[in-house]
Formats: C-alpha cells, structure tokens, sequence
DNA sequence: GCGGCGACAG
C-alpha cells in the first residue's frame, strides 16, 4: 500500500487519487469477498468483479498488487483495472497506471491503447492520444475502429470537428479501418454539437446511400442537433424516417423530440408523443421527466411542474438533483423565494447533494428579488460544501452587486475570481463594462474593453448593446452613434435596441435632425422601428419634457399599428395629470 | 475476455 502510494506521488497524481488511507482491514474483506486468497495466483482474480473497486484509493491498492505478482495477471484484467479508473473520471490516474505497465512490462494489447488514446482525449489531448497511435505502429498493435472512433471523439472535443470529418473521410479512402455505426454515431454527434447540423444531415443522407446504417444513437444526435437549432419540424421528419428505415425510436429519441418540442410551447404534440411511448410500451425514465418538468418551470407553469413530479413519484422513479433544480429555477424566477429555498431543504432533507447549479439558480434568485445578502451568503457556501465555483455564479454575483450600486465590491469579487483561477468569459466582462459605465467611470470600462480583446473575446452584440447604453446614458450619444458606425466593420449589425437607445438619447438633447436622420438609417438597414422602440422613444421623450415630440411619436405608433404598453401608459396618464391643461388626449 | 456513440438543470 505504502509503495504504491509513493510510486503515485511520485508521479504527480497524489491529488486525484482520494482516499488513500483506505483502511486495511476493510481491502482485506473485499479481497476475501471476490476469492483473493493467495497472491501468488493472481490469476485466482480472474473473474474479480471490478465493479466493487469503488474508489482510488482501493484501485490504487489492487493495482499495485497486479504489477508486482509474478506471473502478471492477464491482459483483460489490466484493460479492467484501467477501464474502472476510466469510470471513475481519474483519468490522469490511469494513464499513470498505463505508463507503470510499460516500464514494468506488464502484458498490453491494442485495448490497453484504445484506453490510454481515451484518457488523452478525455483530458482534452488528442494530439497526444496521436502519439500512443504512433507508439501502437511501433509496437505492432494494430490500430482498429475503436482505435480510430476514439480519436475522432478527441478531436470533435478539441473543437476541430471539421477535422473529424476529414479523418473520417481519409480513413474510407484509405481503407484503414471499416466505419461501424458507433463511429457514424460519433461523427453525426460531433457536427452537431459543434454546430454543423446541416453537415450531419447531409452525411446521413450519403451515408442512408451506401451500406453503412446509421443507428438508432446516429439519428438521436441528429434529432438533438436539429431541435436545438429551432428546427423541429426537420427533427419530425428524421423521427418519421427513422421509422420508415425500420430503426425504432427509443426512450431517448422520445425524450429529445419531447424537448425540442416542449421548447416552442407544442406541448399537444407532447402528450401525443408521451401516449404512443406508453403504446410502444416505452417506460419514461428520469430524463424524459427532466424535460418535462423543466420546459414547465421555463413557462412559469409550476403547478403542472409539481404535478409531473408527483406522477413520476408514484411510478416510483426517485426525481434527482436536476429536476430539483429546474423547480428551484422556476420558482426564483418567478419571486416566490420561499419556495425555492423550501426544496432546496427538502434535497438535502432526502440525501440528494445540491451542486454548484442548484446554488446558482438560487443566487440568481435571490439577487434579482433584491435580496443580495442571503445571495452572498449562500455564494460563501459553495467551498464549504465542496463545491467550486463557477463563471456562472461569479457573473451573477458580480451582476447583482452592481444592480444594487456596488460597484467597489463587484469589482473586487472580480479580481477575486481571477485569484481562484476561475477563468472569466464573455459574459463577466460584459457585466462589467455594464457596471463601471452605470457607475460613469467611462475611461476604466474602455480600458476593460481593450484588455478583453487582448485576452481573445471579441465583443458581440450584447457588449456593444451594453456600451451603447451605458454611454447613452451617459450622455455621450456621439460616442455611442459612433460604436453603431463601426458595427460593419466588425461583422455586426446593429439590432433595433441599440438604435431605439441612441434615439431616445438624441432626442431628448433635441438633436432632431440627427435623430431623424438614424431613424432613416435604421429602416434601410432593414431594422425597422419595433412597438418596443416607439414606447421607449415616447417615455424617454415623456421624462424629458419633449412631451410634442412625444405625441407626434404616439401619433405615429397609432398609425403604424403599434400600442402603447402598460409602462407607456401609466407614463402618459402621469404626465395627463400633471399637464391636463395643456395636453388633450 | 478487455476498449469507442445518444437525451436533462444555469
């Protein structure tokens, strides 16, 4: 035990091993238990169940006793020793236990090396999971089709999916290995997770051609890809056509179209999905509930949410973490706080352990009912139970700081985070030029700007949205006017919000003909004034006392069809009863 | 004998 703690230390691994005081007593009843009687006769391991190998410390232990028995256990039993490390995401650690194989020269095999290309992989190093390719041409492992499908997966996660395909083309020309319909499926996945939904079709559709036959999983992936672009009733026909090839849905298809579905509110077609599942006698599990409950949360309709879940208790499938999430959500968003925080009790009250998601979604909650105190303190939590942090709840903290004018304390949980290496995105950086422009500190916003472009995130629309407003409320219109003019040049199109803040900002400073002139701009660039624009263009012109510009653009929002929103009105009604002498509606 | 694929919460 000693030695191989210090043989796993010694090659850096000590922190992802976990409990190494496994105690001893406790290693020596399992061994009994799987017929470990005499080390000498390792092979007497040979039908060792490794799924009682629960934790590091305990594989760490076994391992070392594999590699030290004279003669060495088999080669399947190493491949069992690795691929339960694998399961137990310890990655790194198996691929320490790979290389103890090879210098002790324990017996390996082309499995072992499919292993040791996944570990790479799944640590996000494809080029090196190429390297132990070039060590398998070496060592006269042939590389086969799970060889080559595990390298294409590592390169869809190193983001390269158009590499993938041509890896994949390469291999049919070349006839390294036949595809099978796990590498399909994977390649299918790939494009359409990395965005290249229309890639997968048509490589289905070459694919359906020839005698290759995708599977259930390779039209799953689709379905998922297409649903997730907005693209349900193309999603519709790959689940007819499924059926058509003779390739019958299953629990997942269901439950990916019911998502696709449930997300543009079709939920009759829900149900009559849900009905031909239980034809099929398709049982729902947590998943297809999950969906369920969350698309309901998502739509404020939380009493159908509950009433999901009571269904799925009854058929006695136990709701999990997730689903407790998506309530938590619902009701934080919906200002009923008490409630969410009531189930967060009951997950911990039923053994279940909240993660970093759960205590986001109640963060979040908090922050936007004004109650920034219990947000920070459930935010100081987190490292207590365990659980890390992430650039979410960094955002959302930072954000609800600020909208309560914190802004010193927003900026210093910034700079914490930056010390707990959580790295911020997009996001962060946006809230942040949101909270130094409300707070006018203008130049510091800009020089955040530029050092997030040397950092590599280039602002998008909703940064520049930020800028524009922040800087319109400012005062500094021209500033902003001249961040919509250079948009072209960055790939962007101004939206309507923009315009609609520079407007309301250039006429209430009376800068008329300037106004006039964007609003021109804006219906030739194709972005026509939207019932939002005209209600923000009539309060901003209300609160300015512009009230004839106001009731020219009232006027001119009657004629285009607009209505005036609640807001607007109860605006005007105020400025009726200031002004009734004056204004006759 | 042992390895590679799919659906859920921010």
């Amino acid at each position: 035990m000693r030695a191989c703690a210090i043989a796993l230390i010694r090659r850096g691994i000590a922190s992802e091993i976990g409990t190494l005081s496994h105690p001893f007593s406790l290693f020596c009843s399992d061994l009994r238990n799987v017929g470990f009687q005499c080390r000498r006769h390792f092979s007497s391991l040979l039908r060792l169940d490794f799924s009682i190998v629960k934790d590091m410390g305990f594989a760490s232990f076994v391992f070392g006793e594999m590699i030290k028995v004279r003669p060495p256990p088999s080669v399947s039993m190493f491949n069992n020793m690795l691929h339960v490390v694998v399961k137990m995401e310890q990655y790194t650690a198996a691929l320490s236990m790979f290389d103890e194989m090879r210098q002790s020269g324990a017996p390996m095999n082309v499995y072992t090396m499919n292993i040791a290309i996944n570990c790479y992989c799944l640590l996000n190093r494809v080029d090196f999971g190429f390297a132990v390719l070039g060590c398998c041409f070496k060592l006269g492992y042939e590389p086969n089709v799970v060889t080559f499908n595990t390298l294409l997966k590592g390169i869809c996660i190193d983001d390269k999916v158009i590499e993938a395909e041509q890896l994949f083309s390469k291999l049919l020309a070349l006839d390294l290995c036949e595809p099978n319909e796990v590498m399909i499926s994977t390649l299918i996945n790939g494009l359409c997770k990395g965005g290249y939904t229309g890639r997968a079709c048509d490589l289905l559709a070459l694919l359906e051609t020839r005698s290759y036959k995708p599977n259930v999983c390779a039209y799953n992936a689709l379905i998922d890809g297409l649903c997730k672009d907005g693209r349900v009733e193309d999603a519709l026909s790959f689940f007819r056509k499924m059926i058509d090839n003779d390739i019958p849905p299953d629990v997942v298809t269901y439950s990916t179209t019911m998502c696709g579905l449930c997300g543009v509110g079709r939920w009759k077609d829900v149900e009559y999905l849900v009905n031909e599942m239980l034809n099929r006698k398709i049982s729902l599990n947590v998943f297809t509930f999950s969906i369920l409950v969350n698309a309901l949360c998502k739509e404020g309709n939380m009493k159908a949410a509950e009433d999901v879940l009571e269904v799925m208790i009854r058929q006695n499938i136990s709701p999990d973490v997730v689903i407790y999430t998506s309530l938590i959500d619902g009701y934080c968003s919906r200002g009923q706080m008490d409630k969410a925080k009531e189930i967060f009790h009951s997950v911990v009250d039923q053994g279940l352990e909240p993660n970093i998601i759960t205590y986001h979604s109640l963060i979040k909650g908090y922050c936007t009912n004004g109650k920034i105190d219990e947000a920070w303190c459930l935010f100081l939590e987190v490292p207590h139970k365990g659980l890390q942090h992430t650039a979410h709840t960094y955002n959302t903290m930072i954000h609800g700081l600020f909208r309560e004018g914190r802004f010193a304390e927003g900026c210093d949980l910034f700079y914490r985070m930056e010390d707990q290496q959580v790295h911020p995105d997009l996001v962060t950086y946006t809230i942040l030029l949101d909270g130094l422009l409300r707070d006018h500190q203008i130049d510091k916003a800009f020089s955040f700007l530029r050092r997030m472009e040397d950092s590599g995130f280039y602002p998008d629309i909703v940064t520049y949205g930020t800028l524009v407003k922040g800087l319109c409320a400012d005062g500094r219109v021209e500033a902003a006017r001249h961040i919509i003019n250079r948009l072209p040049s960055k790939g962007l199109q101004p939206d309507v919000q923009m315009y609609t803040m520079v407007l309301v900002s250039l006429y209430q400073q009376g800068l008329v003909m300037e106004a006039k002139g964007l609003l021109r701009e804006m219906e030739e660039n194709g972005c026509s004034p939207c019932s939002v624009t005209y209600n923000f263009i009539i309060r901003g012109l209300l609160k300015s006392n512009k009230h004839c510009w106001a009731m020219q653009f009232l006027k001119e929002m009657i004629i285009r069809g607009f209505v005036a929103d609640s807001t607007t009105v109860s605006v005007l009604l105020k400025f009726q009863t200031q002004k009734k002498d004056e204004i006759k509606f």
